[in-house]
DNA sequence: AAGTGGCG
DNA sequence: CAGT
């Protein structure tokens, strides 16, 4: 009989990882990051659905989707065609402290849920992160700004789910099963922290895409 | 289906 | 910290 705390092997959560002066730091860096990689929104692969959050990378590789190509990594941004911004040192040292791995990330997505994009604000369905070639390379996500309430499951959709409510600062690893695991944000606390600009969750995901 | 929305 |  599985308790209801039993999590995927290799997931981990490291809550209040990040200072509040670290925190601000990071959003500053999205924000000087942002103005010359402006939030984009992503597009779901042949039917061109928008996802509800927008989007923007750190690093040499950046995950994008649109309707015409789909889910990739680009080394440039799809509208301006300009490279990345690179990674922030903070992030590269978050890395090497709880990656467990021998590269760096190539990869950093920035998500922005606001409450504006959907019904309930934007959101993140059920997935597994699957573009990578590095595929047992763990994943590693910081929570910025409102709390979230994040979902994890098994390998195959539809099955039962664990949750765990993200704070501002904590950080959360997928290495292991956890890597292969079907995973969502299914809700935001919008309006419950003021530390992101004109509002909402700033997640930050860092990714080993090359082998 | 890395979609949204409504219903029960 | 589970809705289907």
């Amino acid at each position: 009989m599985a308790k209801s705390t039993d999590f995927p092997e290799g997931f981990a959560h490291y809550p209040l990882y990040f200072s509040p002066e670290e925190q601000t730091a990071l959003i500053d860096a999205v924000k000087a990051a942002t103005q010359t990689a402006p939030f984009f929104q992503p597009r779901m692969p042949r039917t061109g659905a928008p996802l509800s959050v927008v989007m923007s990378n750190f690093g040499t590789l950046g995950w994008v989707t649109d309707k015409e190509a789909g889910y990739r990594y680009e080394p440039t941004h799809p509208i301006t065609g300009a490279p990345w911004p690179p990674l922030p040192d903070l992030l590269t040292k978050l890395w090497r402290e709880v990656a467990d791995w021998p590269d760096l990330p190539e990869a950093c997505l920035i998500n922005w849920y606001r409450a504006e994009g959907g019904k309930d604000g934007a959101k993140m369905g059920m997935h597994v992160d699957s573009d990578e070639l590095a595929v047992n390379a763990p994943v590693v996500s910081i929570s910025l700004g409102d709390p979230a309430m994040f979902r994890i499951g098994g390998p195959k959709r539809g099955g039962p789910t664990q949750g765990v409510k993200l704070m501002s600062g904590d950080v959360v690893v997928l290495a292991g099963a956890a890597r292969r695991c079907h995973h969502a944000v299914s809700k935001v606390y919008y309006g419950e922290s003021a530390l992101v600009p004109k509002g909402g969750r700033l997640n930050l995901t860092m990714r080993r895409v090359n082998v």
